[in-house]
DNA sequence: CGGCAAACTTGCACACACTGCACCGTTCTC
DNA sequence: GAGAACGGTGCAGTGTGTGCAAGTTTGCCG
């Protein structure tokens, strides 16, 4: 009952495919991923095989399908930010809303230890990619702007995604441990605040 | 002969290898991605099956393994302008360069018929951030930033490809044709001019 | 030149990924 | 309660991707 809007059936559907995606997370952050077996991530969900075929067409597309729900929170964060507001600015808060957001973390964190396995790699970029055509799409409600006319919505979307990425990149240490230990919200400030200079490099003198 | 840093035998692997990558691109393009097997691939460049493995792990890799090239015109373009110019203008030329490559154009015409293959894009994507830590080396060789404290070089690197991406998905109309029907060139202007202006919406009222 | 050693190619075997099809059970609709 | 629709499951088959053990080419040095 409740708001039956989504009826039992698509309910105990949403049920499976979140099972799923969390056993292959879980299974792939702890064994590695060539260790684990579709059949492994199918018995963990309690589903046949086969079944998980009717979710993913393949191992990575679930590993990463987690992150749809840090899309949602990106958008929602960003549509509930006043419309006169500066776009960019109303991006850093949602992006501030999405680092400050638990799973996100969680999730970061089991991610650290998949990477370098380029497959996966890949499919992770292919879900930020689906999270700029969101945020786009966000940034034409508010703007009116024409996306056939005008590639600024388009743009800033991917910018902020790109900016989102770079930021957890360098806290995860890809680039060398940061001396400053800076934390996640303060990168994210750093990389808006490089847009809003308009990317002119000013490095200040090495220590 | 001739400068011998590359043996006779160098060769042979690199023209194996990008016979296979041509390969791959030129039957993928002409008859979808999934009705192409690595066998016939192998066939195509003269090798046993086994040996396509050797090189690539994966179909979709050597599709994409042709990127490596733009990425070299990329970050030498880069490199070949005054070390006293913005980055950001240094950029601009840069992508200019790319983009006035005709194997670039060739490229992205193929690319243009395997888009919508989700598992290929993934790995396009993985292309471009190789892309990227290449050209933010470049830019790290320039300014005589240090990665580890300071984000600057990832993320105008990132920006620059980002922007690249953003500009060639709207020239091939992935949002609508645009009624200006611009040049590539023009659209990698529109996206450095945007940065340019820190990302403030400067949107023109509609037509 | 002769011959060794490293590296590339290839065939074989195998585990696994992924798909089409058909069947069964459950859920929704009337 | 009957029929339609839909999701779960087993089966069979194709194709991917890898380890292993050859055979072959290339580079190197005595």
């Amino acid at each position: 009952m409740a708001e039956c809007a989504p009826g039992r059936r698509e309910r105990k559907k949403a049920a499976t495919r979140t099972a799923l995606a969390a056993a292959a997370l879980r299974l792939c952050s702890e064994h590695g991923l060539e260790h684990v077996t579709v059949e492994q991530i199918a018995d963990a969900a309690d589903v046949a095989p086969r079944t998980f075929f009717n979710y993913f067409t393949s191992k990575e597309e679930a590993v990463v399908a987690g992150n749809a729900t840090s899309t949602d929170v990106l958008v929602e964060a960003f549509a509930a930010r006043p419309a006169d507001e500066p776009v960019p600015e109303s991006l850093r808060h949602a992006l501030h809303a999405v680092v400050a957001d638990p799973q996100h973390r969680e999730r970061v964190l089991r991610m650290r230890v998949l990477r370098g396995h380029p497959t996966l790699l890949a499919h992770q970029l292919a879900a930020f990619v689906a999270q700029e055509r969101a945020l786009a799409e966000a940034v034409v409600a508010r703007t009116g702007a024409d996306p056939a006319r005008d590639l600024y919505p388009m743009l800033v979307a991917a910018a902020a995604v790109t900016g989102l990425r770079v930021a957890v990149q360098h806290w995860l240490g890809d680039h060398g441990a940061d001396p400053r230990d800076p934390d996640l919200p303060q990168l994210v400030d750093e990389v808006m605040a490089h847009f809003d200079a308009g990317l002119r490099a000013v490095t200040a003198a090495p220590a």
